[in-house]
DNA sequence: ATTTACTTTGCAACCGGTTGCAAAAATACT
DNA sequence: AGTATTTTTGCAACCGGTTGCAAAGTAAAT
């Protein structure tokens, strides 16, 4: 079907090296040989086989893109950088969704059957292990979104999670709130977990507080909705502390339904500033992950990586920032 | 680096044929052998070359996922089901983000260069011919969520866009607005072209409407809420049909923040009936585009391809339904 | 015009598998 | 037991490229 080296290398008359040289840039070519090839390859409408090469080269130019996370309207802007920043160098995002299975033993088989240059991770509640299997299988790997431990196993992109709860804890303290809530994800997200670790550790510093804390199912508008509606069964906080914007929207939802206002009645700041945040009927204060600049540095790192696969694991940890819109109190009330 | 089948088959004490043939169903081999081979693979914690093996049967198992609509959160449950689905089928999805470049030809040549199987075009807004140059280079493809044609030269799978255009026609005549606008998505769509042409031509067939008609730069929520300030300067009309759901809320945010109320002041219906127009604080009446039943149509009819590469094209089209929420005046006003 | 140094080219082996074919082994039939 | 049939196995060529090496060709230096 498709044209091939050896199809070319004969009509042009020359040698099938001759032929793999005028596609591999570096090679040593005359002009006129060169012109002689493209030419027959143009006329036959030849275009390299990548895998076919990849055999001898060992490299694919596949990078395997892993998610589990296809229900957060933030990763669609993930997906789009990262597919975007890889194509722009020449690399090719093979998607692995792993909403159902979490084995990490089966998705580093398969990328390693596909021979990937390496393995991005994008999840913020896989656990550190999951991309450690990827280390250990030889495979490159950058967490992104992961778990920052001072100690990495393998290269982390993304927030201090612990430190973002801290910051909303103070906020809200700041703001005067007394009866204070933590409205998480999913408990068993490393990020639900730091958030909370820090966010808890902030609040006990400070006497005279109420704190209570639960967690929805998902990252989802209706777990956030539906832990919401459950919270305002029996007395609510003051503040809620929601482990994630569209999380957020879901508690946003619930409050107004049951006829209270935000921030009258209760107060909430979110995680992500995801677009839809500011969009002016939800105007959602929040915290700012940037999530451009934790893709665009991940990519960095994984294009370092395919040159020297045994660098020396690093955490890259990006600051995130309070954006004030309506749905805190303001200071000094 | 990696374990070669050469390996496994010295450790075993046989021919690198019978380790082959142990990786392949169907093949010859023995119990004894099999045991043998398996064996030798597990010590040595060997798995095939997926791409080596491709050089020779032709099957690479990769299909291209080829979008360009990464802002409407949509696409996210395309993304998910797409994958899922391919995955669920043994196929990888190769992931092309077409945002920046829409020329077709550099598309195929690098999908060619991976040798697909076969290439899933998701999106709404690609003209036919994009999806042809695929066919033409030999590669089987299906358009998803395409235009739909009466003599169709791929595989589409999708809604009548026109047909919708009607039905959203029939709902804003039957509610009894007389001054109706059209406000789509960007007009170089196909599916804006065809809801539009859809919507006129029943619309021009009621005597003593007025009828208005304007289009946003982007399927975008930002899109949607600057078109409709635009709008909102001089006499907007009673009641929009709007190209898509996220431009919608986009639209409702200007209309709300305009100090105007829906469906009091204007009447809105858009399309698709994203998750998000289920939220009770948007509760967006919209017409029903069946995403799942979609997706797993195309991905069965790619499977069906390839085995049949030359398949007759068809055209599959699912019926849309009006989901009935607040944003229209009730039947019977 | 030679010799020397550098560049360009083709040969042939290799990357990690698959597969048609014939020999070898196992099984079935007289 | 011997022969016919079926199954299992290995050989060797092939898939579409790359690359080290030596031969051939060019250019520079004497």
């Amino acid at each position: 079907m498709a044209i091939t080296l050896k199809e070319v290398a004969e009509r042009a008359g020359v040698s099938r090296s001759a032929v793999s040289r005028t596609f591999t840039d570096g090679a040593s070519v005359s002009e006129k040989m060169r012109r002689k090839v493209e030419k027959a390859a143009r006329d036959l409408g030849y275009s390299p086989n990548a895998l076919a090469s990849s055999l001898t080269t060992g490299r694919t130019k596949l990078i395997g893109l892993i998610s589990n996370n296809f229900h957060n309207p933030i990763f669609l802007q993930v997906f789009d950088l990262f597919t975007r920043g890889l194509q722009d160098r020449g690399l090719r995002p093979l998607l692995v969704n792993l909403s159902d299975e979490t084995d990490p033993e089966a998705s580093v088989r398969m990328l390693r059957q596909y021979s990937v240059d390496g393995a991005v991770v994008a999840s913020s509640t896989l656990s550190p292990e999951f991309a450690k299997a990827f280390r250990d299988a030889g495979v490159p790997v950058v967490h992104s979104f992961g778990r920052h431990s001072s100690t990495p196993q393998v290269h982390v992109v993304g927030i201090d999670n612990v430190e973002c709860g801290r910051m909303a804890a103070r906020t809200l303290v700041e703001r005067g709130y007394k009866r204070i809530g933590f409205l998480g994800g999913p408990q068993n997200a490393t990020s639900t977990q730091d958030r909370f670790s820090g966010f808890m550790s902030e609040l006990e510093k400070v006497r005279g507080l109420t704190l209570s804390h639960s967690f929805a199912e998902a990252y989802s508008f209706n777990a956030g909705r539906a832990e919401m509606m459950r919270l305002l069964g029996s007395k609510p906080a003051e503040a809620y502390f929601c482990g994630d914007d569209v999380l957020s929207i879901g508690v946003l939802s619930a409050i107004s339904e049951s006829g209270l206002s935000v921030p009258g009645d209760i107060g909430l700041i979110g995680l992500n500033d995801m677009e839809m945040a500011g969009w002016q009927n939800i105007d959602l204060t929040t915290i700012h992950q940037p999530i451009r600049q934790i893709v665009n540095s991940s990519i960095e790192l994984m294009v370092a990586m395919l040159d020297e696969p045994d660098r020396y694991p690093e955490a890259r940890i990006f600051p995130c920032s309070i954006v004030e819109r309506g749905t805190l109190r303001p200071l000094g009330f």
